[in-house]
DNA sequence: GTCTATAGGAAGATAGAC
DNA sequence: GTCTATCTTCCTATAGAC
């Protein structure tokens, strides 16, 4: 967060990003974005085409790794329920070790943007690759759901009001956040919570390649 | 939701929750509100003040009934799994029982407007009381959270992505939800998990006065 | 209670000088 | 790469007729 941005490119996404996190895409000025930079309105677009393209690629930088490490995760061997635990741990500690503040970027009025409708797809088939971790832990025995979709979405509110409480600046301790979402997740699934440690320490360990 | 409206100054409450709840606050437009309920743009000033006004009035409706609730459960008897469960699940209800889309009234572009920072104080209140309740379960020793105040997180991301994936239109049964999104985050606090069963039993009971 | 007309400003984006 | 100047469109809100 107190690092300064190398180029003028990446210093528009940075304040762009802490713009649009509390004031939404249509509250979000290409004129403010510019003001924070350090320089003109107009030049914004020598280094992004249009606004909508600046949003893109903060989009970018928040689904394309997740997506890729939620499937990694998938098709990962282990056990479902340290995948899930490590998902969880490691997107929150992505997102809220940025230096964008990723906050606005999955919000509706982001998403519901026609020209940004193959980002809310990509985020489908991020929602989809969690929820079938969740499913083959129920299948294994591990988990236990009533709905997998519905613990999804929890899980998925989980995270997101994590990451908003990280953006809106909470002074305690952010190291500990990661663990805390996910064993919360863990605790609401697990069929035996008192395999939380040993889920924990398969989570923890490294990845298996 | 399928309610017809009985006057306009209703129909527009109606309306401008639905298009807030999608497309923010800066991008609800006040021509698109008065398109939806059928009139002209400059007719919504006749039933409020400003644009503003209309979304305090929205505000209004989800706030106080929950904050009067909340300090409700927090003052009264009974343990206080079973009262946090009957928060969480009466919250849901509430919400995704409404004629209003209420998706958008708790976001940060909202919130952050200065015009309604007293909401903003009143949603802080509204969380304290909520932390309160867990706070008297972890002294109980029922409620087991390393930070109550995470826990109070936890839970209200988990609140606002069920009413957020009910208002975007999911079409399983909505009957479940509250009750569902109860018992994820009571498994998740209950330091004996077993006792979920007889904490909703609890929760699901007439509320003693 | 709704309308037309319009004020007054802020938005995204372009043109072209330096 | 940044600037000034500007186009065009959209916004909230007001005035006043019916």
């Amino acid at each position: 967060m107190t690092t300064t941005p190398s180029t003028t490119a990446e210093a528009i996404l940075v304040h762009a990003s802490r713009i649009l996190a509390i004031r939404g895409l249509h509250g979000t000025a290409t004129r403010d974005v510019a003001a924070a930079v350090g320089i003109r309105q107009p030049s914004l677009f020598h280094h992004y085409p249009s606004k909508t393209a600046i949003v893109e690629a903060l989009l970018a930088y928040s689904v394309d790794v997740a997506l890729a490490t939620a499937r990694t995760l998938r098709d990962a061997p282990g056990s479902a329920a340290a995948r899930l635990y490590r998902y969880v741990r490691w997107d929150i500690a992505y997102c809220t070790t940025s230096v964008y503040d990723l906050r606005g970027v999955h919000r509706d009025d982001v998403l519901a943007e026609p020209a940004l409708a193959a980002w809310a797809a990509k985020i489908d088939d991020l929602h989809a690759a969690i929820r079938t971790i969740i499913e083959q832990g129920i299948a294994a025995g591990e988990l236990d759901a009533p709905d997998p979709e519905f613990a999804r979405q929890a899980i998925t509110g989980l995270t997101l009001e994590t990451i908003r409480v990280h953006g809106a600046g909470a002074d305690d301790e952010p190291e500990g956040r990661p663990d805390r979402a996910a064993e919360f997740a863990l605790r609401a699934l697990l069929v035996d919570p008192t395999r939380l440690p040993a889920v924990r320490a398969e989570a923890t360990a490294p990845l298996l390649r």
